[in-house]
DNA sequence: CTTAGGATCGCCT
DNA sequence: GGCGATCCTAAGC
């Protein structure tokens, strides 16, 4: 059955989709939940991967928004952003933590973890809980395996310093839901 | 509760 | 050759 559309505007500055993400609901081959945290990158921003330039591994952020980019953190973590501003500029939004709903026993066995609050609070486990991997590298977000859908409910947005990054840490470009618990650190 | 260190590898200098 | 947009475990207060 058909449900209704995501009226996010990945074309906006990713500061902005990074915001308007929060509550919307996520599902990678019918796995996944709510969106709880995000955080913004863009070019000309010290912590983003696009700040020098277009490389190989970075392509996909200066490619059409509304795609998926992936890397591999650490060697051994898959993360997911997606794309935003116009093609060529290099922007996007890192997908921080779900709160899971559809798939949770699929999201167990991945992990290898029971509990609902350890499956996606943070960008590797989030990662690894919707089996992320190269294979989704530059994927539009609007067709299979990728779902999105609006937020099921009205919700209210926190704001906060990025976390794990060394430069442009005064950056007020990390987004949450207040008060969920699921969230990969408090803000 | 907080901190320190190890795992692990593609990409860039 | 060095370094992460991370996670986990173990040890220290």
């Amino acid at each position: 059955m058909e449900n209704t559309h995501v009226t996010i505007d990945f074309a906006a500055p990713s500061d902005q989709v990074a915001r308007q993400l929060i509550g919307t609901l996520l599902f990678v081959d019918g796995v996944g939940g709510r969106i709880v945290e995000t955080e913004a990158y863009d070019r000309d921003d010290p912590a983003s991967h696009t700040f020098n330039g277009q490389t190989p591994r970075n392509a996909a952020m200066f490619g059409p928004p509304g795609h998926a980019y992936v890397y591999l953190s650490y060697g051994m973590h898959w993360c997911l952003n997606f794309v935003c501003r116009e093609e060529g500029h290099g922007a996007g939004v890192l997908i921080r933590a779900i709160e899971p709903m559809t798939g949770i026993d699929i999201m167990r066995a991945r992990r290898g973890v029971q509990e609902l609050r350890q499956l996606c609070s943070g960008p590797g486990k989030l990662g690894q809980a919707l089996g992320i991997s190269r294979a989704h590298y530059g994927l539009a977000l609007d067709a299979p395996p990728f779902a999105l859908e609006a937020a099921p409910e009205a919700v209210t947005v926190v704001a906060g310093p990025r976390i794990g990054i060394s430069k442009a840490q005064e950056t007020v470009w990390r987004f949450g839901l207040q008060g969920s618990r699921f969230l990969s650190k408090p803000f």
